[in-house]
DNA sequence: AGCGGCTATGTAAGCGCTTACATTATCTAC
DNA sequence: GTAGATAATGTAAGCGCTTACATAGCCGCT
């Protein structure tokens, strides 16, 4: 049909119609009244000529792009992809499209990611933690645009933020260890530079543990990429240097990790070492045993930063920020220290 | 600075440089040529007055918004998820935004979702499979987009697709425990209801079974939700009628449950039951025995999905289409029958 | 000196919408 | 029947860019 002759546009539609392209316009978007025969005949134009609305004339015309954007790290932490999954579902039903880049835990290229989104023109945006390259907001009110952080929450912050307290669980973790009786501990962590929630934890963990009296030695602490492979190293690594009666992770995957390593190696968790996470990946109640680890709350992260975004939106002010509960779940990989 | 005034625009470059928004458009796109003093001023006229270009009205004019949609089923799947990632970063570095849009596994949704990626305006389009509502090409070549499948290949199709052979994959694992001797098998899939993997996986397995002579009855595949529990709860329903010396899973997380619930119930695998599965997820070569499974070329899917896309917009031809790879990795959960 | 052919830039016409404002039907009340 | 509302639509001015085309400066030739 109107294959290779010129797109099917709004005025078509309003000369098949027998109406101006303004009413055309109302009847799309509900803006205006339009006499019932004149939007069945639009109807009608639109189904028998195919026409799909030009977004990009529409922003520009409204100054609407109605498309978020956000900028995550990767993809490949599933709880990130959780979280992502949810926020999209909540934007959708809200008729508005993500637009999704990933930074690789890099500052520069989160940056660069941010200032390329809002050059598509998102109405607003969604970043993950607290530590972002100077210009990144600097960028984003030049722009105008509403934002959230997520996956975060810093309570002296001027920026708004939809996500939990890494450091206030990360210390609930090392509370329940130090009070099983746990003095010698060790933690794989993520890599905290440039990553503000790996720094959260493992400072969490630091504090938590000298709330008890205890000090975590910085050679008792490793930093390690979010993989399995690197998890069985370093807890090897820890347990060449002296064994410990527990080891704090990072994320469930460094957790999983360490479970299976200690089990390769013929030690029994919990009775001979405590292992904990962080996230509460669907795998991790099925595990042999199940994880003790911190429940993030990713599904309502994604919710919430959606909806304080759309909120934003629709009132033409800032978005509000918003704590939520990142919770300790005490299952079956901590145990009390064995004083044999 | 420029908060609440008028946004600065392309003029007010042209003017602060002493030249016409012409001249500032070619300097910025690299198109014509501008002398290096013009440059120089242009350049130093946007960084000083922070301007940002206007992405709709550059989509409206060239008719290109340089960004591309995909529509997946969810992120819950780690192994969309990766693919996905691998997909943004391959486009990211040819300067395309994504767009991305779930589908819940649901092909009215896919629809309303492609026809909403095209309104927003997208250069160019990824699906994930091969069954889709019937309006979705329709529209697709209406908007006249080039676009590609991935995650199926399907030889006798008239669409491109960058992506394997469920069908053959699944064969080879049917195949590898037919030679095992294994005569009793059992298989926990995926719903195959408006899903071409899960229901292509399913039609190898029963295909390459049938190439040993071994009929596998409707009543052994049990079709379930793509979680451990569900897997676990699909694997006493199977042993419950009666114990299979194999089982074969629709992907990794069945395959995972499966094993944990057989391990719970002290069946050893493979001795008592082989398991297999299907992704390859980053957990599988950790598990305990390692986990038979075919390897999935998720990366190179988007990768390969990426490029397609990115050379059919360079050349304004359709997309090409590219079989992958997916290969059967025997690991340690599978082993010759136990004649005992 | 004059010409062809570059190089560098400017002019201005859109791109396909939205929306303020103007205008014309249609209705209500007396 | 008519004024005054109200309902429904039309007119047209942008939105901020890109790009075809026109133009001007400059070079080396003959």
């Amino acid at each position: 049909m109107a294959q290779s002759e010129k797109r099917v546009n709004q005025l078509d539609i309003a000369r098949a119609a027998g109406v101006s392209t303004a009413t055309v316009s109302r009847a799309l978007n509900g803006t205006g009244i339009v006499k019932p025969e004149a939007r069945a005949r639009i109807d009608a134009a639109i189904a028998e000529l195919g026409y799909m609305p030009n977004g990009a004339a529409r922003a520009l015309a409204s100054r609407r792009s109605h498309t978020v954007g956000a900028v995550i790290p990767t993809l490949a932490s599933a709880i990130f992809a959780a979280g992502i999954d949810a926020f999209e579902q909540r934007l959708n039903e809200a008729g508005l499209t993500l637009l999704l880049s990933l930074s690789n835990y890099d500052l520069d290229s989160e940056a660069l990611k941010v200032r390329r989104l809002l050059e598509r023109g998102v109405d607003a945006i969604m970043l993950i933690g607290s530590s972002h390259a100077p210009e990144v907001h600097e960028t984003i009110a030049r722009a105008g645009r509403p934002y959230v952080h997520s996956w975060a929450w810093e309570a002296e912050d001027q920026h708004p933020y939809v996500g939990f307290d890494n450091v206030a669980a990360a210390r609930t973790v090392a509370h329940h260890l130090a009070d099983l009786g746990h003095r010698d501990l060790a933690m794989i962590a993520g890599i905290a530079e440039g990553n503000d929630r790996a720094a959260g934890r493992i400072a969490g963990t630091i504090a938590g543990l000298r709330e008890r009296g205890i000090e975590l030695p910085a050679d008792r602490i490793v930093e390690t990429a979010y993989t399995h492979a690197a998890a069985r190293e370093a807890l090897g690594e820890i347990l060449s240097a002296g064994a410990p009666t527990a080891v704090i992770c990072g994320n469930d995957v460094l957790a999983t990790g360490a479970l299976l390593e200690a089990q390769a190696r013929r030690l029994n968790v919990p009775e001979e070492l405590s292992v904990t996470g962080f996230d509460d990946l669907p795998l991790m109640e099925h595990l042999n045993p199940p994880l003790t680890t911190v429940v993030v709350p990713a599904e309502a992260m994604g919710h919430g930063a959606a909806d304080s975004l759309i909120r934003a939106l629709n009132d033409g002010k800032p978005a509000l920020g918003r704590q939520l509960p990142a919770k300790l779940l005490v299952r079956q990989t901590t145990g009390p220290v064995n004083n044999g």
